[in-house]
RNA sequence: GGAGAGGUGGCAGAGUGGUUGAAUGCACCGGUCUUGAAAACCGGCAGACCUUCACGGGUCUCGUGAGUUCGAAUCUCACCCUCUCCGCCA
């Protein structure tokens, strides 16, 4: 069996090797009946060779029209072409439908996971594969809700009378401190050789299912009926389908994007989770980390280690203490080949949190999105993307202030940030009163 | 929201019912010439799918979808997008 991550996710692999892909779609928990894909498959390409036959024949019949002389022949050309057309016609319905039941399957074949990723059904699984930063001690540690509303820098009761539960209204000396994340997290993602981008916040249908998020994940997008669009709960959707449809030069790639935008979800079937304070609320900010590349396995490497390494600088420089997750094949995702995620240690619940979320898709997103590049030898291949956060908050303010409060309710300021905030220690009043 | 114009290959731009998957130019690739380069000249240059050991053959795609026709880039309808003008507006 070759081990080609080039095309085995091309119909032609699948039919050559399904077994690798049940292997896949048992370890990822995915509810898909491979069989039923790979007989329709059959079934359409049989029906295919038939109208493509018949569509040869309307071709040559309406060819013959110009060089016929007389009514009688012509006659007869009309009545077969006729004829030929209700064959089509019929046989075409036909096709219509069983190619749009193979597309709706070939969205759910989940990509192949990488060796090295743990097999489990769910987050059990998850390795830890590193440990950074020093976690604080002491009995003053609070919750940074308590910290928040200690300060008089946050409104949750009256916001959400507003805008529903989940929602949040950071105030004073918070909103520069969130501020300056988002400026500080530009300024380093500038320095990595990203562009960066302001985005619009909402997609066509097309788009997500192109990312992926669809159709699986449709119950988490909010969606506007009246001009059919939904709100992106992440950059990635947009950034991905920038391109889509084009195929690229090879002098163009990798594209490192970084897209800055709110991002919003619906937290359905959460409900009675995280409730209290910033964890996990419906809109947030995310800086977003998006790679496109070739098609070759040390790219997808090379990148993922750098998107990766890039969001442990982020959390070095802010002096966070983090561990870094391999995350199993069950909790990874359908489009994964392989993901980690970086979870913030956070004192008041005495565990780690999810920040950040980096993953390898390999040509599953470019397949849908129709994203391709030419190569030096014009061959056309699909690319390969990847992403990863930057910074999200406010779950990480969250962190953010829960890690660098001392025992008087203020908050230490790590000297990466100074630049935006200037000062050490940033306490109530601190903009009427200054230092 | 109202009025108009338009969407053709990497780009520009022909083409208004019959070898048009598409003239021509530019760009690009290969070659001839040249000490080298340029110029000139010759050749190549869309993607997907089916079929063939291969050479090759076939089907589809001119914004998207449906329709008219023996035959559609070309005609009809709907939708999407772009541009110009007017109105409204952060």
């Amino acid at each position: 069996m070759p081990f080609n991550y080039e095309d085995m996710l091309d119909i032609k692999y699948i039919r050559r090797y399904p077994e690798v892909i049940k292997k896949a779609i048992q370890v990822k928990n995915i509810d898909l009946d491979l069989d039923e894909l790979l007989q329709i498959d059959k079934d359409l390409v049989e029906k295919n060779q038939v109208l493509q036959e018949l569509q040869r024949q309307k071709n040559e019949n309406a060819q013959k029209f110009k060089s016929v002389r007389s009514d009688t022949d012509k006659e007869k050309i009309v009545q077969s072409g006729r004829d030929i057309a209700r064959q089509i016609n019929e046989l075409q319905s036909e096709v219509s439908k069983a190619q749009a039941r193979f597309h709706s399957l070939m969205l759910q074949v989940p990509n192949i996971p990488s060796e090295d990723s743990p097999v489990g059904k769910d987050s059990d699984s998850n390795k830890v594969v590193k440990t950074v930063g020093k976690r604080p001690k002491g009995n003053h540690l609070k919750s940074h809700l308590d910290l928040l509303i200690q300060n008089n820098w946050v409104d949750f009761q009256r916001i959400a009378q507003v805008s529903g539960s989940r929602s949040y209204c950071l105030k004073n000396e918070a909103v520069l401190l969130e501020q300056a994340l988002i400026q500080w997290s530009i300024q380093y993602i500038i320095s990595k050789k990203f562009e960066i981008f302001s985005l619009p916040n909402f997609g066509d249908h097309l788009s997500f299912v192109g990312s992926g998020h669809f159709p699986e994940g449709k119950e988490q997008v909010y969606f506007i009926e009246k001009d059919k669009i939904y709100l992106t709960g992440t950059s990635e959707v947009i950034l991905n389908n920038l391109y889509r449809g084009e195929i690229l030069s090879v002098e163009n790639l990798p594209l490192l994007m970084a897209g800055l935008s709110p991002c919003f979800r619906r937290e359905a079937g959460s409900a009675g989770r995280d409730v209290k304070g910033l964890l996990r609320v419906h809109q947030f900010v995310k800086l977003e980390q998006y790679v496109i590349c070739e098609n070759t396995k040390e790219q997808a490497d090379h990148w993922h280690a750098f998107l990766l390494q890039n969001a442990e600088e982020i959390l070095q420089a802010l002096e966070l203490p983090y561990q870094v997750v391999m995350v199993s094949t069950g909790d990874m995702g359908a489009g994964k080949y392989k993901m980690h995620d970086i979870e913030c240690w956070l004192p008041s619940l005495g565990k780690y949190v999810e920040t950040h979320s980096c993953s390898s898709l390999l040509d599953w997103q470019a397949r849908r999105t129709d994203l391709r590049y030419r190569d030096k030898n014009r061959q056309v291949h699909y690319c390969y993307t990847l992403n990863n956060t930057a910074i999200a908050l406010p779950r990480l303010l969250a962190v953010f202030l829960e890690n660098h409060q001392r025992e008087d309710g203020s908050v230490y300021v790590p000297q990466a940030l100074r630049t935006y905030i200037n000062t050490s220690r940033l306490r109530r009043d601190y903009i009427r009163k200054g230092d």
